[in-house]
RNA sequence: AGGCACGUAGCUCAGUGGGAGAGCGCUACACUGACACUGUAGAGGUCGGCAGUUCAAUCCUGCCCGUGCCUACCA
């Protein structure tokens, strides 16, 4: 502990970055982050979603850490064995594309470096910039466990990648095929459905027409002309009058020795175009499908870079823009170009790259999904696993109710390369988690590993139990697993969280996690993506270099409603900025007040009503705070504290512990010292999760012994049954008249530093008036109140009147009342109160609402009444009194 | 095409089957010793439109209008 001087420990304002590097130091030093898998206590863990290692923080991940960090500190504060567990992702293409520009810069290339010093060279880059990310995440105050840093490209996650696959390998949910999958040209690899995003492409519908064998012609319409040197089938629908003669028959290629069949498939639509489709397997999901149904050539006319093919003809080398201009002309030029007409359709381009994807076919590695997405279905719709909000279970169901098969194979170097070794001699495979030396099946030394990798989600995918030890067993694995909550946002709900769902299940016959908390994306303040492009992104570190994490963090918090995206704007940081400069002034004036004071931490059992009423409250916002973080209501948490601290403990208590505190009376100022100490320490505690920093400044610079060294190992509050008995009510009525003198004030525009005489009654309730008259200290401060008579005056002329509920008040100030002004306020208040008697004895004058209502509710409502009709009389006394 | 959201104060958004809330902005007053990154008081809304259920609807139901997002193979 401390000792005091007179001067302040704490600064004018909060300075967030005097402290916050060399707090987190202090508490990672400290090994507060970590825990032991002896910890008897019960566990909570999150795993972090990795991000990608090469990358930098943003808005995304802030939000992330953020709530992920409250939970942590939330239930490491409340007894729990609380395990972050951090890491990162080696992100497959995102990285070698980095590295590869980086080298080209350099006017190098992979190619000419070959695979192993291109490898050598990226775990070069990621030992350089790999820790960038890793520091960005510090900087958010994350209290991530970092002696467990993992990376999914590590040797032991490497490991449990291998076990997976080849295990599901020997299950045959692993295999090999020729199918037409998702070509990304400039990547030069295949990519997973997932990964082809659809842009809206305004293109044209080109109608030509195929020579028939026997004479005539047909004519299709297509979007991409070019496919045409791939076509082995003319389609048309089985039912369509206008071609029933010239099914069976064949159409000869324009430039190709080809003779094409007239094939007749229900999939074909007689109303699109001309009702009859240009079949192309080689280079379309749908003509791929039909290709297999009626045993089709499969042509393919392009190279993996996307130019045309051998199987071109007169095209071949070009690429396809380039091959498409040609042959509309060359279809010109023949006289069998009927059409073109503008078209808008949906085009494929690679997620990564942007190119536009290219149905190919090749031979690649697919995981075999159907069997593992019924778990991890069930799993959700036996409650468990959850998601948060409730409505994505609909997104997750439908994703994996009509899932297909996963591409896991990539076409690059760095990854997880493919388990398996193809034997030169016998032909054959071997899929093993340890490097073979020999072919299983014959021996042979001639074996070759694969050299594709594989898709960075297939590691990711076994992140949640491979970071703690899986395939073996750990006591990690045995205490941690399987974890309480993932934090992510709903666009990697397939890409990720069912992937570990699947995974999971299939490995450990456990879900990976009980809850998934599910938060919005952040958007600018006016609502659109942050986008590169756009130049509307909002870098978090920028923010916390000027307004200091914990500002950003309770922003974030304070933003995050369950299933709408946030709008984050510069202003709103401020606002927090400012609140958190009100909690720092409210230390400092504890810190003055409470000078050498030392005392236990332990809820008062306070005799003055205002000592009483705060702890009250402050049980209530415990019990709130507590409820919400078990909901993860994230905004109600902020929401709450933000009011409870600014506008009750702040703007009230505070104020209306003054008189106790600088007043003389040794006892009342003894005990609002202890219950102003209690107060704030518990408000820090309960704030700390969102704010870390300011509240462990705050914390430990607090006039109080404490059983633990920093706030952060601290038991957070909790709700007690208070023994003193509270009249809530009461003391709402003094706050109420307190205001109203206030109002009154600042309707006349009486300077707040004239004192004033006021005149105080209730016919109705003495009770009232000895309650208000033994606290009559508070108005006298809070509205410079001089004297006070507990009677009605002489006379009312001259006076600012109002009444409320039956407590009447008249502020006695000759000259300084505009006559015209008070008459406009009270004519004002008069009619409120009208209209309340208009609406509530409209209410009671319904037999149906007396009949049907609750009682109660009709009970208030006549009681409302009552109050309003007394109000009203008083109100029209006085008007009278003005009209005199 | 299917699915999911959302339309509440000038702006950004909470919220509930029983008389509309916050932050910012705006107006007036005030540098009383925690705080001008402040205090006090105030102005401002047919809760998108139309019907229905109900004693009672901003909230529940249906339709309509408008705005986003996700999924999907229409050549």
């Amino acid at each position: 502990m401390k000792t005091k001087d007179q001067q302040s420990n704490l600064a004018k304002n909060f300075i967030p970055q005097d402290i916050e590097s060399t707090l987190y130091q202090q508490w990672e030093d400290a090994g507060y982050f970590g825990v032991s898998n002896d910890d008897p206590r019960p566990a909570y863990t999150i795993v972090i979603p990795p991000p990608n290692v090469t990358g930098a923080l943003h808005m995304g991940h802030a939000l992330d850490h953020t709530l992920q960090d409250i939970l942590i500190r939330f239930k490491r504060m409340d007894g729990f064995a609380t395990l972050w567990l951090p890491g990162t992702d080696h992100a497959g293409i995102a990285t070698q594309n980095v590295v590869e520009r980086e080298l080209e810069k350099k006017g190098q290339s992979r190619q000419e470096m070959g695979r192993k010093a291109f490898i050598d060279q990226v775990w070069e880059w990621k030992k350089q910039y790999g820790s960038r990310i890793v520091e960005q995440i510090r900087r958010m105050g994350s209290s991530c466990d970092w002696s467990r840093e993992r990376f999914t490209f590590d040797e032991g996650l490497s490991h449990a990648v291998r076990h997976a696959f080849v295990s599901l390998y020997n299950e045959d949910l692993i295999y090999r095929s020729t199918y037409l999958v998702n070509w990304d040209p400039k990547n030069q690899t295949a990519i997973s459905d997932l990964e082809v995003e659809y842009q809206e492409v305004k293109g044209m519908l080109t109608y030509f027409q195929y020579p028939l064998e026997q004479g005539g012609h047909i004519t299709v319409a297509t979007t991409r002309p070019e496919t045409m040197l791939g076509d082995t089938a003319i389609a048309v629908a089985p039912d369509d009058d206008r071609y029933q003669n010239i099914i069976g028959q064949y159409a000869l290629h324009p430039w190709l020795d080809r003779k094409i069949p007239i094939i007749a498939d229900p999939y074909v639509k007689k109303e699109f175009g001309t009702g009859a489709v240009k079949i192309t397997p080689a280079h379309d999901p749908n003509d791929y499908e039909m290709g297999l149904r009626h045993q089709l050539d499969m042509i393919s006319i392009l190279n993996k870079d996307g130019t045309m093919n051998e199987h071109a003809g007169p095209f071949q080398g070009l690429d396809c823009k380039e091959a498409r201009k040609k042959i509309i002309a060359g279809l010109q030029e023949k006289q069998l170009l009927v059409k073109q007409e503008e078209h808008l359709h949906q085009v494929g381009h690679s997620q990564r790259s942007g190119a536009v994807i290219e149905p190919l076919l090749s031979k690649q590695w697919f995981v075999r999904t159907e069997p593992l997405a019924q778990e991890a279905l069930a799993a959700v719709q036996t409650s468990k696993t959850t998601f948060i909000p409730e409505k994505w279970n609909k997104t997750y169901y439908q994703w994996l109710e009509n899932i297909r098969d996963w591409c896991i194979s990539r076409q690059l170097w760095w990854g997880h390369q493919i388990p398996v070794w193809y034997c030169d001699d016998c032909q054959k495979e071997t899929a093993a988690i340890e490097d073979p030396a020999t072919c299983q099946h014959c021996q042979s030394h001639h074996i070759q590993q694969d050299p594709d990798v594989l898709d960075t989600w297939f590691s990711s995918g076994l992140w949640p139990f491979s970071t703690l030890g899986w395939p073996d067993a750990s006591k990690d694995m045995e205490k941690f697993f399987p974890t309480q909550v993932l934090v992510t946002g709903f666009d990697i709900i397939f890409f990720w969280v069912a992937r570990m769902m699947m995974m999971s299940l299939k490995f450990t016959q456990q879900v990976p996690f009980e809850k998934v908390h599910i938060h919005a994306l952040i958007r600018d303040e006016h609502g659109q993506k942050m986008s590169k492009s756009k130049g509307n992104v909002v870098d978090p570190i920028d923010l916390i270099d000027r307004y200091g994490a914990d500002a950003l963090r309770f922003s974030l918090c304070a933003l995050s409603v369950q299933g709408r995206d946030i709008l984050l704007s510069e202003k709103k940081i401020e606002g927090i900025r400012n609140f958190i400069n009100k909690l720092w002034n409210a230390g400092k004036f504890v810190e003055h007040v409470c000078q050498d004071q030392q005392q236990a931490a332990q809820p008062p059992q306070p005799t003055l009503s205002i000592n009483q009423w705060i702890v009250h409250r402050l049980h209530e916002v415990i019990g709130q705070v507590r409820h919400n973080l078990e909901l993860m209501k994230f905004n109600e948490i902020a929401d709450q504290l933000y009011h409870f601290i600014w506008h009750e403990f702040c703007d009230w208590y505070l104020e209306l512990s003054k008189p106790h505190l600088y007043g003389q009376h040794v006892q009342e100022k003894q005990e609002t010292i202890q219950t102003l100490l209690y107060a704030y320490n518990t408000i820090l505690q309960l704030t700390h999760p969102i704010m870390p920093f300011v509240t462990e400044t705050l914390w430990q610079n607090l006039p109080l012994y404490r059983e633990t060294k920093s706030i952060m190992l601290s038991s957070y509050p909790q709700t007690q049954k208070l023994t003193t008995e509270v009249d809530m009510k009461k003391i709402s009525h003094l706050m109420a008249c307190i205001t109203l003198i206030r109002t009154i004030r600042s309707a006349h525009t009486i300077k707040p530093s004239t004192k004033i005489s006021i005149h105080l009654w209730n016919q109705k309730n003495q009770e009232v008036i000895d309650f208000l008259q033994s606290h009559a200290i508070y108005m006298q401060e809070l509205a410079n109140v001089d004297h006070i008579s507990y009677s009605a005056p002489a006379s009312k002329e001259n006076t600012g009147y109002d009444v409320i509920e039956g407590t009447e008040i008249a502020i006695s100030l000759e000259g300084l009342v505009d006559a015209q002004e008070e008459l406009q306020r009270l004519q004002k208040e008069e009619k409120k109160a009208l209209d309340d008697i208009q609406f509530l004895s409209k209410k009671l004058k319904n037999p149906k609402f007396v009949a049907k209502a609750p009682e109660k509710l009709v009970q208030e409502t006549k009681d409302k009444l009552k109050q309003a009709e007394l109000t009203h009389q008083k109100l029209q006394e006085q008007l009278q009194q003005h009209s005199s």
